[in-house]
DNA sequence: CAACTTTTTGACATCTCGTTCAAGAAGTGT
DNA sequence: ACACTTCTTGAACGAGATGTCAAAAAGTTG
């Protein structure tokens, strides 16, 4: 008995990329479902045949990029000195907000535009932050296992920290003419995370605690 | 002769200001006339005579919000200790990121939002952002000079930081069930400004000190 | 080829949006 | 009281939004 009909036209790991990047860009509700044909070449009817309707397909496709911020949020706890890894994630933020400005972090956008309300969406959001913020964690409790963090630092609040930092630059940078101006506070936040080496008890920095 | 007309029948400031509340909430495109109408009693019509158009009065709403930045940003740098006048300020995203969910900073959501197509609002923003950072750098450097922040310290940069944490707070904040979990986040940025008055050289420098 | 199933297609229904406008209302100055 | 100006009101418009549907198209299976 036949059991099949007419197959799929578009590839599905196509549109969802696809739709991926327009929502990426514009957010939820600034993408209308003639974009999406317009850009993708798929019409209304099939997107709502294959997906549901406009907030699933959104909700795939955060999906997609949350997966995507696990990948990279494993990868920062490889092998090797972990310190330039971070400040290489970092200032890839500002790289991306030149090369491509107006996307920033899909996870921080879609923060910003429909939570709290919308829960799933919210729960897709907590899970990539989660993700991110464990990689760190776990990168620098290697890193302080190595040596190469000092041993008084407290790495679940710095993943934190550096987790938080990275949003704030995602949304910072779109109103800086040059974003490689934040490169410096990035440096500010990774320097006192490597161990000191430096001279003796009253090495060079010297407190003069009375000033005026 | 008669130069005078009707007179208003709403007061500027406060529909100013409840526009101000809404857009702040909801953004700027899922803000309708409807609902500025329901939330404030004025007729689109009137609004379109007193203001322009729906943009015209959003900005007119940025601007008093950045205004208050503005202001806020000046008082960072009053006399007194001043560390923990930046610790409670960053804090007080968090209090307020709980008691109002789903607001964050109106400065942050227009950059994500518009930014950076919309020059005009992309200047309110900016110009909303260079307040607090430069107010940062000053209370930093005030504090530096009294000796309350490290002699080592670059001020800029580290104004820089605590704008971007700052914004990151409102963005990561929202995903947060509980956002004062992002406390030690804070703290952990702010442990390095403070001047070290410890013994030895790998002495434990876990806790803020002058912090609290 | 014929029966069957699923997808595509493009028009369409229904809303809601921002914006405009003509007519009525409410003041002021002489 | 009258002329004049400005504001309010509520309806209406065009554009664009999401979502739907019946018919045609394109496969697969026996």
């Amino acid at each position: 008995m036949p059991r099949t009909g007419r197959p799929r036209s578009f590839d599905d790991d196509q549109v969802v990329q696809g739709a991926l990047e327009i929502f990426w860009r514009r957010g939820f509700a600034a993408t209308s479902l003639r974009d999406l044909k317009h850009e993708l070449g798929v019409l209304p009817g099939s997107l709502y045949a294959a997906y549901g309707d406009k907030h699933a397909l959104f909700l795939r496709t955060l999906e997609r990029y949350a997966d995507a911020a696990r990948e990279q949020a494993t990868e920062i706890a490889a092998e090797g000195p972990v310190l330039p890894r971070v400040r290489e994630l970092l200032l890839s933020v500002l790289e991306a907000a030149q090369a491509t400005p107006g996307r920033g972090c899909m996870l921080g956008n879609t923060a910003a535009e429909l939570l709290p309300e919308d829960h799933v969406a919210g729960r897709l959001v907590r899970g990539g932050f989660a993700a991110l913020e464990t990689g760190l964690e776990s990168a620098l409790d290697a890193a302080q296992r190595s040596g190469e963090v000092g041993p008084d630092i407290d790495c679940a609040a710095h993943a934190r920290l550096l987790l938080t930092l990275m949003q704030g630059l995602h949304v910072v940078a779109r109103a800086e003419a040059d974003p490689r101006r934040l490169a410096d506070a990035i440096d500010a936040a990774l320097a006192p995370l490597a161990v000191q080496h430096e001279s003796g008890p009253s090495g060079p920095r010297a407190t003069p605690s009375a000033l005026t």
